[in-house]
DNA sequence: CGCAGCATCCCCATTCCTTGGTATGGTCGG
DNA sequence: CCGACCATACCAAGGAATGGGGATGCTGCG
């Protein structure tokens, strides 16, 4: 495929000005590149938002049946895959992104049974405002176009620049933003100290902890701490390595 | 440039076993696809230990000494457009994707005085991990190759994945395995759920959500539930995409 | 069969977190 | 100078998590 046809696929999506033409845009995308399927999800990551996220698709109703009905999505390893991969990934190389449960392999099972043998998941993530994913997928019996990933990439990458258009609008959504005392003691929460414990750490009231911790959960609208660290993560405020810095001492770069 | 081209660029991406290797191969494709200079960096995200990530350039060295000495890092505003769009982007959009300061088009303005006219800059984001960007540049007095753009964004993202790799090393998955019954409670969890809600979604009891943490956070030998679900999100055995849809969506204790 | 692992259930004491308040002093910009 | 924001500190009540016990039944494997 050349670059123009890939120009010219890009042209649908920049021009698509609901879902519906998302969705047309891409189901022809989808065909030209080779795939059998496709499916697009984007979440905003604010409360009181646009009511609930994209999902776009044109897999056989019957895993979307059963894919909503028992709330898969949750225990979707793919979209688990999307929090570690910086490009797009095959579904089989789902083992060397994260663990596999049993209960994991039987869904990868159940969605080949219904005729989704393998796919190509493009995932981005904007920190503090979205995250989303694209997978483009083959039905049983057919193999990834190998020669077509790159263009995938592109166009899954497009798709959902779309999505996020259509999504959030022009104006771009306020940020939160926490103070350098209430990001301090988010950091020591998540590393597992009570209040008390950064209290002295940090050679202050265990009160005053408290209350940063109350002031942080107020302005991301969050009610357990739980939420907090997770949300600080998400928007970048504290990172993985702050909090395990075993894990990449001991754990990977030597080993 | 046709396909085949491209792969043949990627490859020397994908061998790289050091930074040395990874700058030659940023130079040769920026020169392929027409581009004057190039920059990476690549983030992980931690707060007060010493920096160590990766930036790569072969900008002039005026720029560069500038760059570094006033910090301009930290208020760039190619790098705060980063967080605000899911594909590649011209600097001369910056004014369509944030708010521009006076120091901010002061800042441009010097680049272009040392000869960094524009440039294209693809960023990426990994939730609690890493943030990177790759920027491609012209100097004065020429415009971006249009054509090659899709061309950078494919480059950039791999040259990011290959820095990924020489910074954060095998994303191996961990010893540490969770059962479904386990993964879910920690999920729900992730979610904030307490005990008692989780209990009522699983249709257990109380009692049985409270040995499944128990047992969860044993086997990864940690001591409070913030700590677990981070390092169940850092494993792969939950994903944000699975946690923040939630939170926005109907459910919430706040209502 | 026996044993390990899993999922389920129960109790209790202690500690910690959440939520509702109030209050002082400092800093920075309009 | 005033208002907005930040960091600091305190109190009380109710709810939730942690860590220590113990228990049953089922499945899969050698």
């Amino acid at each position: 495929m050349p670059l123009y046809l890939i120009e010219e696929l890009a042209h649908d999506f920049t021009q698509a000005f609901d879902l519906s033409n998302l969705h047309r845009a891409l189901q022809r995308a989808s065909r030209c590149m080779g795939f059998d399927h496709f499916a697009l999800n984007f979440d905003l990551h604010r409360h009181g938002a646009s009511p609930d996220g994209v999902l776009l698709h044109d897999y056989p109703d019957a895993w979307a049946q059963v894919y909503v009905a028992f709330d898969l999505a949750g225990r979707d390893p793919v979209r688990r895959a999307c929090d570690k991969s910086l490009t797009g990934f095959a579904w089989r190389d789902l083992p060397r992104l994260i663990p596999m449960t049993k209960g994991d392999r039987q869904m990868l099972a159940i969605g080949r049974e219904v005729g989704l043998a393998d796919g190509y998941t493009i995932g981005r993530h904007l920190p503090g405002e979205s995250s989303g994913s694209c997978s483009f997928v083959m039905r049983a019996e057919r193999s990834l176009p190998q020669g077509m990933l790159m263009v995938a990439e592109l166009i899954g990458a497009i798709a959902l620049a779309a999505a996020r258009r259509l999504t959030v609008g022009p104006t771009t959504p306020p940020q939160v933003q926490f103070t350098d005392r209430q990001r301090e003691c988010v950091l020591w929460a998540a590393r597992g100290k009570t209040a008390y414990e950064t209290s002295i750490i940090l050679g202050i009231s265990e009160e005053t902890v408290i209350q940063h911790l109350k002031m942080a959960r107020e302005r991301s609208a969050l009610h357990s701490r739980h939420e907090l660290t997770t949300f600080a993560l998400l928007c970048g405020f504290i990172g993985y390595q702050d909090i395990f810095p075993w894990w990449w001492r001991a754990g990977r770069r030597s080993g």
